[in-house]
DNA sequence: AAAGATTGATCCTTCAATCTTC
DNA sequence: GAAGATTGAAGGATCAATCTTT
């Protein structure tokens, strides 16, 4: 049993600690408002493209918005389908792809589930005044510029 | 909320969305770093809870300190178990109750993936420096000073 | 062969129901 | 009956393999 790691990393690990703890709280909050719509954070992400879009998107495009993986989308929309909120349509020029749609049941709770969303989200920044709001949005946006360019000297982390 | 509406719907939205991506950043680059070791972010979550604890711990008591569902340990430990990180022993007085341990094996894992995560957490912070790191944790707290007390007046968000 | 979608396996998490022990 | 743990069902996500169409 060598000696204990981390000490050094305790200063660094309660920022992103703290930084796990609010992503997680925004999340449950959401998560919670939007059940009582029988709606989830994963589906109101389908809702909300396919409303943007202002008509039909092909599961793959709707994968990459999302970016997440396309067997994902399949499920998703599978449930969302089951609930009458969204409707497989055949492409009309390509017969591999598939297109998803908003019903008009669909609609409807997109509508009720944004308005939720909305408000949660502004319930959770009344503790931030306007100064720190752009405050936090300018220390998030340098920690994101990570995202595109993980550090060059060498091996990011093993 | 009173003013301009659409304006400080999609303000309050971008500094939330920024915490979503950054929680996300980070989760995804401990999770990719602990993958080479066969760990996940989950199960050093167990392994650290049983490391500092240097000895025994009672399922019941992970699920209270990791504030998730006890089946959730329940699932998590098998896992552990069928990779022989983790140990069952029948709890002393009590044979409802039983403790987790950690092998041998698990504390070299722990030792590997702590290092790991050490190592991931700094990179992540390189973008920042001291004064902003402080910063950052104090306007995270703020948002956090949200998470015993929800807002009194009026129903949250329905 | 490559693109689009699905299926099957696994992981992580929760809830409700169950079983044993207190 | 209440506490401790497990099981079963379900949502959410990923990856590898498969199937159809281009």
């Amino acid at each position: 049993m060598q000696s204990v790691p981390e000490l050094t990393g305790a200063h660094e690990a309660s920022v992103l600690a703290r930084l796990e703890r609010a992503g997680h709280l925004v999340d449950d909050r959401l998560e919670a408002a939007l059940a009582d719509h029988g709606l989830s954070v994963a589906k109101m992400a389908v809702l909300n493209e396919l409303a943007r879009a202002e008509g039909a998107l092909p599961l793959g495009g709707l994968a990459e918005r999302l970016t997440c993986a396309r067997s994902n989308i399949t499920q998703l929309v599978d449930r969302l389908e089951a609930e009458s909120l969204v409707r497989r349509v055949p492409a009309p020029g390509d017969r591999r792809s598939i297109h998803a749609q908003l019903t008009e049941a669909g609609r409807e709770r997109w509508v009720a589930g944004a308005a939720t969303m909305a408000r949660v989200e502004a319930d959770l920044l009344t503790r931030l005044s306007a100064d720190e709001r752009v405050a936090l949005a300018a220390l998030l946006d340098r920690l994101l510029s990570n995202e595109l360019a993980p550090p060059p000297p060498g091996p990011p982390a093993r």
